[in-house]
DNA sequence: GTGAAAGCGCTAACAT
DNA sequence: ATGTTAGCGCTTTCAC
């Protein structure tokens, strides 16, 4: 914009054309190494970066992105990710570059495979996935680098290397926190952790770590207090309300977590026996959770911002494959917010 | 980018050139109400938004926002916001708008009111500023308003209404949570305050809305509780020492915080004190207040964004100066971390 | 008051 | 392998 170095600027020092020059910037090859080391080193003296808007006005070509994630009902955890690949969408749209959503069952691995395929059908510049399905997420992204198509892994990520990058909470790490803001650093004589019974075959469960980074936590602080496990089911009311009934019935059950974003069944259980007292916390802001924190049937809440996740995947991919920045990390472990009633309202 | 509706189908349209559409759209006159009319109805009609890329690499002209905000020492407060302009900096950039920070003295009035003359030397577009002098502010943003110069408030706000938007913590509820914190909502006898001694002559005080949340909390669970203000130098080491010694000598004085960013004066004498066991709360992400939290000196700090909000505030000129987006919200009160020595290392 | 035309910096197709 | 050229959609003179 101001006495900024173009292109031609470039092409003059080089003693080339506007032509090679452009060829060099993008790589696309027929360009004698001689001049390609001329050109590269007149951009360095020169510190010539292109225009964004020029390039982007010239080669009006359709970019996508596509954003693989698990369906979902209102209110539950995905819903705050789809708002972020909202925002990011808003992003890219400046840049010419399209968002598709591809979602899929995510206790159904066939489900799953078809998502991929249709997101090859779409011939993506980058995906952005969250992986829940192990074996078969670490074929599809195998394709995809094969392909040179980029993908950015939100949510949790596959120990393997050839992710552009990842957004997510630490999730061992929060589950240490989780037993610090669970007992507020003093003596607890049990706790109760409050599990979804389901048979999972071939799912990865992220919470796994998370429970680990718990039950550390406790072992290190207080090695005398017994960790139970209390299985419920999500669907069944009934049940659900029975496996918590016989839990008060068998002894005292002051302190309650889960480590999934569902803590508002638990909140929903006290509220009808009417149960106060207890100390509850959980992981997430589903609109019931925060609606359970402000009655204080729970107390506290472990949060992430998936929706900046979800976002700063997407941005990542434009960044790097439109405007040929180099990511800043690659590991983006984002931060772990707490919110108590006091300070939910101002989340978000 | 894809079959989308240029200036050149709006003037076919309407029977006019380009020239004259690019006139209406800037509505810069020259054009008689008819065409004016014609014009404006098929814009409508046809949906057409114009291409950014295009509109600014055509008008080659500098745009600047200036941020003014006070002058700092390294590891202090500002540090973080001016990391947050570097990143609204780096983003302006790509629409070519160059961001220029003019600093002044927060303790001396001339020295800000030579600053606002520097910021209107630069001819910006738009200003984001902390109002440290309010009377000074006012009659600043006065003449900002005049000039048709956008201006957003971050930190702290005026209760004027002349400005674009706000983007910082809400004052009051961070004192009222910091109280929750600081008790852990259970019954204290007592709890100090400890403030900084100056005197601020026609200087507002941001912490001052806060310190009223703290002391509504307080009365409202705990009126029992007593509330002391204790006062220290904050450049005297050895009165400071001495006021806190007194304060240690005279009670009990078990629960301690601070409403600026400056907790870490009051970890240094505990650590130098070998004093442990007090309940120690304060506020923002000094690296100093970091190393007090992680030596357990600190059990917690409320803290914010800085950055994000100055980034914010340079992006909202940008959205609206440029893109002619409208602002999705005017005052953003941005959320309170609460941070302890289990979450710190993830924050920023 | 309005139209025509020359770019802005870059890309891509077409020559050579 | 390299140069030439015609735009991309818009802004901005400059004539009329």
């Amino acid at each position: 914009m101001e006495g900024k170095i173009t292109i031609n600027d470039v092409a003059k020092a080089a003693g080339v054309s506007k032509g090679t020059v452009d060829r060099v910037l993008h790589n696309r090859g027929e360009v004698s190494a001689a001049s390609k080391a001329r050109v590269l080193k007149v951009i360095e003296e020169l510190g010539f970066s292109p225009n964004v808007y020029a390039s982007l006005l010239a080669s009006r070509k359709v970019r996508k992105i596509v954003c693989l994630i698990p369906e979902f009902h209102q209110g539950e955890f995905w819903e705050l990710t789809e708002k972020g690949i909202g925002a990011g969408q808003e992003n890219a749209a400046k840049y010419g570059v399209e968002v598709v959503t591809v979602r899929y069952d995510q206790y159904d691995m066939e489900s799953f495979q078809r998502a991929c395929a249709r997101t090859l059908e779409e011939d993506p510049v980058g995906v952005v996935l969250a992986p829940m399905f192990r074996n078969e997420t670490l074929k599809f992204v195998k394709e995809l680098s094969a392909k040179g198509i980029y993908y950015v892994y939100i949510d949790s990520k596959l120990e393997e290397d050839g992710y552009l990058a990842y957004f997510g909470m630490p999730m061992y790490q929060s589950g240490y926190l989780c037993a610090d803001i669970l007992t507020m650093g003093m003596p607890v004589r049990s706790v109760n952790i409050i599990r979804i019974a389901r048979d999972k075959k071939g799912l990865s469960d992220p919470t796994l770590t998370r429970r680990t980074g718990f039950v550390d936590y406790i072992g290190e602080h207080f090695p005398d207090c017994e960790v139970r496990n209390v299985f419920i089911d999500p669907k069944d009311r009934d049940l659900r309300f029975e496996a918590l009934d016989r839990m008060f019935g068998q002894m005292p059950a002051d302190h309650l977590v889960m480590f999934n974003s569902r803590i508002h069944l638990v909140a929903d259980y006290l509220r009808e026996r009417g149960v106060h007292g207890c100390r509850v916390v959980g992981f997430d802001v589903l609109e019931k959770n925060l609606a359970a924190l402000r009655e204080d049937y729970v107390q506290a809440l472990i949060a992430q911002h998936s929706d900046q996740q979800a976002a700063a995947a997407i941005d990542s991919i434009v960044e790097v494959s439109l405007l040929h920045r180099p990511l800043a990390k690659r590991d983006n472990f984002t931060q772990m917010d707490i919110l108590n009633r006091y300070n939910c309202d101002y989340y978000l």
